[in-house]
DNA sequence: TACCAGGAGAAAA
DNA sequence: TTTTCTCATGGT
């Protein structure tokens, strides 16, 4: 597929031989993939479907409902995401946003109100959007080049080598997108393959052997 | 019972 | 600037 494979792409190329494609986000529109984004922070995905499944069942699963409800009702839908009181906040907070940028009704539109790095500064001043969260929205929402890292990302590439792994969170997403080529269905694919090893084969454990990766790193791919 | 799971914001050091 | 604390449910 790339003419001069590096170490990130020798290990991309590893994950998806051995995982195979992932099929991401899991999300069927552009506002589940954001309002995902923000319901997944430091909760399991099968939590986040719960609260998701609520928003569905409620209709409220668009911005202009969101904003209609109270904070007390929305977090009640929320509630098996946890932390559905901060939740219900930052969610709301993601709906002005995309009110004031006038995409409410259509949020992949956020995408044609400004190039990335300023589209990614807009969201970051948002309340309850972390660099994490906005990369997942620009990355699997709005199909936008932006490399997503989260703590899988840390271990699995510390324990690698590539990374230390205690860098800060520009500094890896720097590294992976300086070494790999800019292309959105990359990024997707990748970020996905790492999540997917992480829940996989890479909890805290002796070595697995069920990941290639694993035949090159002494010390196995662990927490 | 304790720990972990696809973080982020606020406060403290 | 960096570290620590808080938010909170559900599965193992």
């Amino acid at each position: 597929m790339y003419a001069m494979p590096n170490a990130w792409l020798n290990t991309y190329h590893r994950l998806f031989e051995c995982h195979g494609r992932q099929h991401w986000w899991p999300g069927e529109t552009p506002f589940e993939i954001m309002a995902g984004a923000i319901l997944t922070q430091n909760t399991a995905w099968s939590n986040v479907e719960r609260a998701i499944a609520n928003l569905k069942a409620a209709g409220m699963l668009g911005g202009e409902h969101i904003l209609d409800v109270p904070d007390t009702a929305l977090a009640g839908l929320i509630r098996p995401a946890g932390c559905f009181n901060v939740k219900a906040r930052r969610l709301k907070s993601l709906c002005r946003y995309l009110a004031e940028e006038d995409v409410l009704a259509a949020p992949e539109r956020l995408a044609d109100q400004a190039p990335l790095p300023e589209l990614r500064r807009r969201l970051l001043a948002v309340h309850g959007v972390g660099e994490e969260t906005a990369d997942s929205i620009l990355l699997y929402a709005l199909d936008l080049p932006s490399f997503v890292v989260d703590a899988y990302t840390r271990r699995i590439f510390g324990r690698i080598g590539l990374i230390e792994g205690d860098e800060r969170y520009a500094d890896i997403r720097a590294r992976f997108q300086e070494n790999l080529p800019g292309e959105t269905p990359l990024y997707n694919e990748y970020h996905a393959l790492i999540v997917q090893l992480g829940k996989t084969t890479c909890r805290p454990r002796p070595r697995c052997g069920e990941c290639p990766l694993h035949a090159g790193c002494q010390y196995g791919i662990q927490a």
